[in-house]
RNA sequence: GCCGAUGUAGCUCAGUUGGUCAGAGCAGCUGAUUUGUAAUCAGCAGGUCGUGGGUUCGAAUCCCUCCAUCGGCUCCA
């Protein structure tokens, strides 16, 4: 007999050898039905997979991120055994588990193309399999029994896998006819599997290695329940309906020009009018902690970028040298503000009491992206951070980074950001190339970071790898209505660039010191920093804009259900007459059904037209008078706070 | 850059196997209507069907090139 420890702290005892699904039904029947996978002593395994000595013990339902994973993962060997019947000699690379769903690279032959259109075919073999109700079997082998078993197939993927593997420890699951090489774990059987959804193909490079073969991807989700599929495909809609792409053309708040180029974003009268205020709201907040606005030129000569680095890095995949008529002379576009930031401390000497400095920039830039990876307004050629450099001594250094992570909160805060991630990017240990300075300087500047966040008590999590060239840096992540991750502020600790640029302060010493560097942008960019913020926004709360004012209503979380709030209290009020100077309109310019186009209400006024008004009545009490844009917006704000008790923010 | 898909009026889309297929709704303009909460009525105007080639008696429809967009991969100062 074994002791099995169960959550809840309760022993039980067993036979020796008893599976999780055993217990579960020793507990209940309806417990056994729904139990995917089991966690014993910390390891996830299948239901089962008999457990020979005392343990404690744990039942991961479909609620449990190890029962999904069970159930995601045997789908996709499910997919894969519908692809083997469907396209025979297909191989196979590899087919896990994600955070919604699963994939398999699969490689159909050189001949056969995978499609859009073949996923209802291979759906329909899912579920005709699923159905058959065949048990995924376990099976331990040697290393070479796996590699004769793949090697008699021609699955050179595997093959590769295994021979990475070490002997001792590789298992096969085998369902139908099916037989992958697996760690597991996996669900009893297929027959769970009953909601099936292939959502997309895509290329991806075996490995990660573009110098690889692309290997075609099948992207899918399943449920237990085909009512569970039906309300994710209804969530994915309506994130798609949040999608910035789609609210700012019809907000009218930016476009692209195929005649401009791609990636090379229009801001729309609208759209810079929402921009300019977040750009005063930051100018605002960065005087206060005493930066100084400066302005630098669009293009400086390559010698400039050759110091600093850029050049010898990126210079080749970069927007190329412009040369001038005459002189042989080569100027870049800048991808970057630093190192004329860098030129300006240089301009003259400085002594250890102007430290620190704080320059900042509204900086343009403009990096060559790969056309495949541009992407709205997230990833885009041009576009403007919202730049500082800070020049500091290194025993400010600390409490400098510490004054930044301040402002980014203040910020994200403000606008009601509070779903972002905190990420610390190092230095990758395995590619040290990839940077440049000292070793000393490198360590003394990610021991800064991690310092300073933990003296700050944030939650962060370490990335190796993701360092800049030139420095370590703190990133916010946030994601999209879709669930995709971007960066957005980011604090970056720099000792390199000022010496590259041999930057000098006289210390009270009365000798020459080389200040520490920190670069920052709370937004990021201006660009991806709007459409992160038009998919947050959308559903939450309204963003009012009127021709002088700017009113940007963020609620905190208590108020998720804050559009419906809000939708309910503007049906107090009729808001229908804007008379737009030269005519009399009705309804013209605000209608009805923009007012109910809540959840995502933005509300524009025209600038050029001082003389446009409003007319509110409040039901019940008559009329509240015409008023102009401004004003109403004013009061509608006013009135919002009164009515619903938000904590809405002047911005 | 790579794999796959897509590209018809400002927007959303319809156009059967190549031959009255260049259309609809919304938006716009003109006129009428003055009507209080999901779209008043009538009329007008709008597109060399992404680009450039090709096949054909004939192409929005078939083939190729290029451009852009979308989903991923790789990349990301």
């Amino acid at each position: 007999m074994i002791n099995i420890t169960l959550p809840d702290g309760s022993v039980k005892q067993y036979e020796a050898c008893v599976t999780g699904l055993d217990i579960a039904r020793s507990i209940s029947n309806s417990l056994a039905r729904e139990v995917l996978s089991v966690t014993v002593n910390g390891e996830v395994l299948d239901v089962n997979r008999p457990i020979r000595s005392d343990a404690t013990l744990r039942l991961n339902k479909w609620e449990d991120p190890e029962g999904k994973h069970a159930f995601w993962h045997s789908s996709a060997h499910l997919m894969a055994e519908a692809i083997e019947a469907l396209y025979p000699g297909t191989k196979f690379g590899i087919g896990p588990a994600i955070e919604n769903g699963f994939y398999y690279d699969v490689d159909p032959g050189d001949e056969v193309v995978i499609t859009d259109s073949d996923l209802p075919r291979i759906e329909e073999k899912m579920k005709e399999i699923a159905s058959e109700k065949h048990p995924f079997r376990r099976e331990e082998v040697t290393k070479s029994e796996a590699m004769e078993f793949f090697g008699n197939k021609g699955d050179e993927y595997k093959t590769e896998l295994i021979d990475e593997l070490e002997d001792g420890t590789i298992s096969f699951y085998r369902s139908g006819s099916f037989t992958d090489l697996c760690r597991g774990p996996h669900l009893a059987d297929t027959s769970p599997i009953k909601a099936i959804k292939l959502l997309n193909v895509a290329g991806a490079y075996w490995r990660g290695d573009e110098n690889r073969k692309q290997m075609t991807r099948i992207y899918g989700v399943t449920f237990p329940k085909q009512k569970m599929l039906e309300e994710h495909l209804e969530l994915l809609e309506q994130a798609r309906q949040r999608d910035h792409r789609k609210l700012g053309k019809e907000l009218e708040l930016f476009t692209f020009s195929q005649r401009v180029g791609q990636g090379l974003p229009l801001w729309l009268p609208k759209g810079a009018q929402l921009r300019e205020r977040l750009e005063n709201f930051l100018k605002k907040v960065q005087r206060e902690h005493g930066y100084e606005q400066v302005i630098t030129p669009h293009i400086g000569q390559k010698e400039l970028w050759v110091t600093s680095g850029h050049y010898e890095k990126y210079g080749k995949e970069s927007f190329q040298p412009i040369h001038t008529p005459q002189e042989g002379e080569e100027f870049l576009l800048k991808p970057m503000n630093c190192p004329a930031h860098l030129e300006i401390y240089r301009y003259k000497p400085r002594s250890y009491r102007d430290l620190p400095i704080r320059l900042a920039e509204f900086g343009t830039v403009y990096r060559y992206e790969q056309s495949g990876e541009l992407h709205g307004l997230t990833r885009v050629r041009g576009f403007t951070q919202d730049d500082a450099h800070i020049f500091c001594r290194p025993d400010q250094l600390k409490d400098e980074f510490k004054k930044v992570i301040d402002i980014v909160l203040l910020i994200f805060t403000t606008l009601d950001f509070h779903d972002f991630t905190t990420q610390v990017s190092l230095r990758d240990p395995e590619d040290m190339e990839k940077y440049i300075g000292t070793e000393a300087n490198w360590e003394k500047a990610e021991n800064a970071i991690l310092e300073a966040v933990e003296e700050k008590g944030m939650e962060y999590t370490v990335e190796r790898g993701e360092a800049a060239f030139y420095g370590p840096k703190l990133d916010f992540m946030v994601r999209d209505a879709l669930g995709r991750k971007w960066q957005l502020g980011t604090i970056q600790v720099d000792y390199n660039l000022p010496d590259r640029f041999e930057l000098e302060y006289i210390g009270e010493d009365n000798q020459k010191h080389r200040p520490v560097m920190i670069h920052r942008a709370p937004f990021g960019s201006m660009e991806r920093f709007v459409a992160v913020l038009i998919e947050h926004t959308a559903g939450k709360f309204p963003l009012w804009l009127a021709p002088d004012q700017a009113v940007i209503l963020p609620i905190s979380e208590k108020y998720y259900d804050y559009a419906e709030k809000v939708s309910n209290f503007l049906k107090n009020y009729d808001i229908r007459t804007l008379i737009d100077g030269r005519n009399e309109k009705i309804g013209k310019k605000i209608r009805d059904n923009e007012l109910k186009r809540i959840p995502y209400l933005l509300i524009v006024g025209e600038k050029e037209q001082e003389s446009s008004s409003v007319s509110v009545r409040r039901q019940g009490e008559g009329d509240q008078g015409v008023m102009k844009l401004e004003e109403f917006a004013r009061f509608m704000q006013s009135e919002i706070r009164n009515q619903l008790g938000s904590t809405g923010t002047d911005v």
